[in-house]
DNA sequence: TATGTTTGATTTGCGCGCAAACTAAATATA
DNA sequence: TATATTTAGTTTGCGCGCAAATCAAACATA
């Protein structure tokens, strides 16, 4: 019986977890410059989708928890790019709006997403192998 | 000029986040008994490999920064999985050495990660794409 | 209509990740 | 040998992620 070693650029889970903290600590310098963390600026985009949603629709997209979506929204709404409102059709849930400033960054930080894809050189069939793949992990682990 | 929306399930970084965040969530509850988290697993899986070895090294392996790895470290000790050093020869640097306790966890564990293998049903060749994508978008960001 | 259950969101507590500032030891240079 | 620079690691501070406990509104059921 053999003593087996451990690979680490050979694991899944270690390879998803180290590449996806450089992306996000690649992703910080430029964000900084809008005063936006990742998570927060997956929120933003989520709003420049669509306005106005739950906390419970941006669980859905973010895939995030409501703890955390509640301390990143307090976050944004200090920085005056989002209102926070109680809804009238349900007074348990809270409506998320942009403001004016949170929606004029959209133009301003649409060459960030770019520049990102830019920097990771991945060929159109890396990009779509890896997200293909990232989604089977997902579907089978909700 | 259209106002192009944006897919979150066509995004790289995107994809790596969330599909990294919900499989440290599914190893939680099996490293639990263990009273491990994901990070010290990957600490605890690299001394496993080569015990002894400095901060320093660490980093280079697991891909953390020295602050993050001196916290982890820190909690492995108080739960007496490791021993915390002087080195001898450079009295900067610290020797990161398993206990017996912290030996004996490497058996007790092993199965953990063929469960989480199991569990994502990736084909071998998945897995080698994912993780050849990653490495890839690894190395240009370092 | 009263009571029990579910649901949307918040609070608390803990463990990361990491930038920035710092300390002390080692190394390089004058 | 004195001084400057680099290097290994720590501390502080902030923002996640998430489990668990909590609260109030909504819904279901008797």
């Amino acid at each position: 019986m053999t003593t087996q070693s451990f690979n680490f650029t050979k694991m899944v889970c270690f390879s998803l977890y180290s590449t996806s903290n450089a992306m996000i600590r690649e992703y910080r310098p430029q964000l900084d410059e809008f005063k936006l963390t990742y998570p927060q600026f997956l929120v933003m985009m989520s709003l420049w989708n669509k306005d106005s949603v739950s906390i419970k629709e941006l669980t859905k997209k973010i895939l995030l928890d409501a703890a955390t979506l509640t301390a990143i929204l307090k976050r944004l709404k200090n920085k005056k790019y989002i209102q926070i409102n109680l809804s009238h059709l349900d007074k348990r849930a809270k409506v998320i709006k942009l403001t004016k400033l949170g929606k004029s960054l959209r133009d301003k930080t649409s060459h960030i997403f770019e520049d990102m894809e830019c920097r990771i050189k991945l060929s159109s069939n890396e990009q779509k192998q890896l997200i293909s793949v990232c989604n089977n992990i997902l579907s089978r682990l909700t």
